[in-house]
DNA sequence: CAGTGAGCGAGCTTCCGCTTGACTT
């Protein structure tokens, strides 16, 4: 019989810390929190400094059942639920469900290495009972913000369900957005790019270093360019970099996902999940950008093997978020020799891939570019025509991460003084864009940036407001719009009004009526917590 | 006499964050 007990949050994390850890310990789960407040009433004494009641949870009686039991037989207890404001409560909820003494052994780790485990055994501490408190304050904040406002709701706005700390800024986010998008008006300018030829024939693609407000200017300056010489005023070269960015954690591997995938939030999760529970991945629910060290020499020997010394370069990312609890590491393979998997769907194995790519990216050194700009004297006019070029000379990281078509530009290479020619003008109209709708990944990103939720929640917060009918996630075709174009052809200024369909939108995030009226009626009584 | 509709009362809804897995669309 086993003398230890060890009980973690993650089921799956209990299964590789066992193996770790040997015979003389039994590692159990339980599978988040065990207890909460009532469902059906408050649960909190107002009269009595906001005292709470706790049950165990219908669904965990069961584990806490287990949990007892093995209570019973063991010599020794360690809570190693993760470190973080909830894990401290839920090593607290297990003190008080399992009846264990106040001083039993807490330990904490940030990576589930052999050496990380064996530390946090040989180094125990007690329950931070501040951090609890913080953890319950938050708690029954939660709960009396939801439990009071959410019955008004009922008698007052027919459709609305409920209001939160989280999921009305979430419905106001997009109400908002809503809003500035009719109201805005398009503005109209006219972009200038043109093709020009040296004396040798070679062609060079520019832009106009300014943007025309009127069709009238626009016009004037395409009858001025047909009687300007036009010339080389400058060429300059310099080399530039770019870096890879950091491992991902849940909310920016949401983004990717849906970015390069086409992944709804919650599907990224649930094949994450999967990869997670397979051991494929670490854990994805996380904001912290660290890498073990361990992944770090595992990326190091790839990354010095596949491609050369000349690629690699470790770094180590801080994370920027004050309100981050880094309780686990970034998301990464845990093999960081297998590229892909196999025998698995083709979206688990896209996701995987893209996890893959972006691990041992930010362990690469920067990509190397020479970049040119060639300016372009017009004869009777203060404008400027620009040429820019863009060489990769070394790609560094972009060898396995693309944010960037890393497609060359080139340009021919021209010497300062040189006389070139019109060879083709256009003058096209654009309009001022709105600022475009929420994805359900924008929203995500969005909500980290304002320290809103967290990222074990990014994915229901989503699907609560559309589950609520505040949000609707639609796909809206695209409408004709007729624009001015102006071209110079065979010596003379054409006109023409060509159009083109503009405005398609893929799986953007609306407000519903109800959401209207909520949100007007939560601002103006309850603005302090909408806000 | 059967069916309809007004009127009344009872019962329900709700928060956020931590985990999966069972279940439905």
């Amino acid at each position: 019989m086993a003398k230890n007990l060890v009980i973690v949050e993650s089921p799956a994390k209990a299964k590789t810390i066992e193996k770790f850890l040997g015979k003389d310990y039994v590692v159990k789960s339980s599978i988040g929190h065990i207890r909460d407040m009532p469902k059906k009433d408050m649960g909190i004494d107002l009269e009595n400094n906001f005292e709470p009641t706790y049950e165990v949870t219908a669904d965990k009686k069961k584990v806490v059942a287990e949990l007892r039991k093995a209570v019973k037989v063991a010599e020794k207890v360690y809570l190693a639920t993760d470190e973080d404001r909830e894990g401290e409560a839920i090593a607290w909820h297990l003190l008080e469900a399992l009846k264990l003494p106040r001083d039993t052994s807490r330990i904490v780790f940030h990576e589930i290495t052999k050496g990380a485990i064996t530390n946090a055994i040989t180094n125990p501490r007690t329950v931070d009972f501040n951090l609890v408190d913080a953890q319950q304050a938050r708690r029954v904040i939660d709960r009396l913000v939801g439990f009071e406002i959410s019955p008004v709701l009922w008698r007052k706005i027919s459709g609305a369900r409920s209001a939160g700390r989280v999921q009305s800024p979430v419905m106001r986010l997009v109400v908002e957005r809503e809003r500035e998008i009719s109201q805005h008006s398009a503005v109209s300018s006219y972009k200038v790019k043109a093709e020009l030829v040296n004396d040798n024939g070679e062609l060079v693609e520019v832009k106009l270093n300014k943007d025309f407000d009127s069709k009238d200017q626009t016009l004037a300056f395409a009858t001025q360019l047909l009687s300007a010489d036009l010339s080389v005023l400058s060429v300059e070269k310099k080399p530039s970099k770019r870096s890879p960015k950091a491992p991902f954690i849940t909310s920016t591997l949401q983004q990717e996902a849906s970015q390069k995938l086409g992944f709804s939030v919650k599907q990224t999760m649930t094949i994450a999940q999967n990869l997670y529970r397979e051991g494929a991945i670490t854990y994805m629910r996380t904001d912290s950008f660290t890498l073990s060290e361990t992944a770090i020499e595992a990326a190091e020997k790839v990354i010095k093997q596949e491609f050369g010394v000349e690629y690699h370069n470790a770094r180590r990312f801080k994370t920027k978020d004050a309100g981050a609890q880094e309780a686990h590491e970034a998301i990464r393979p845990t093999d960081l020799t297998k590229p892909s998997i196999y025998g698995v769907d083709e979206q688990t194995a896209k996701l995987y891939s893209l996890i893959y790519k972006r691990t041992l990216a930010s362990q690469m050194s920067d990509a190397k570019l020479q970049k040119t700009q060639i300016k372009i004297a017009v004869s009777n006019a203060d404008e400027l025509f620009v040429a820019m070029g863009e060489i990769l000379t070394f790609p560094g990281f972009l060898k396995v991460y693309n944010y960037l078509s890393a497609e060359d530009k080139l340009l021919p290479d021209l010497t300062q003084g040189e006389p070139l020619t019109l060879a083709s003008f256009s003058a096209r109209e654009s309009f001022s864009r709105a600022k475009p709708r929420y994805t359900e990944a924008s929203l995500v990103k969005k909500i980290e940036e304002m320290g809103i939720g967290r990222p074990s929640t990014f994915a229901t917060m989503v699907s609560t407001v559309q589950d609520r009918n505040y949000v609707t996630k639609e796909t809206r075709e695209g409408f004709e719009r007729e624009y001015e174009l102006i071209e110079i052809s065979e010596g003379t200024v054409v006109e023409s009004k060509p159009n083109e369909t503009t405005g398609v939108e893929k799986n953007k995030l609306f407000p519903t009526n109800v959401a209207y009226l909520l949100n007007d009626f939560l601002v103006k009584n309850f603005s302090n917590i909408i806000d």
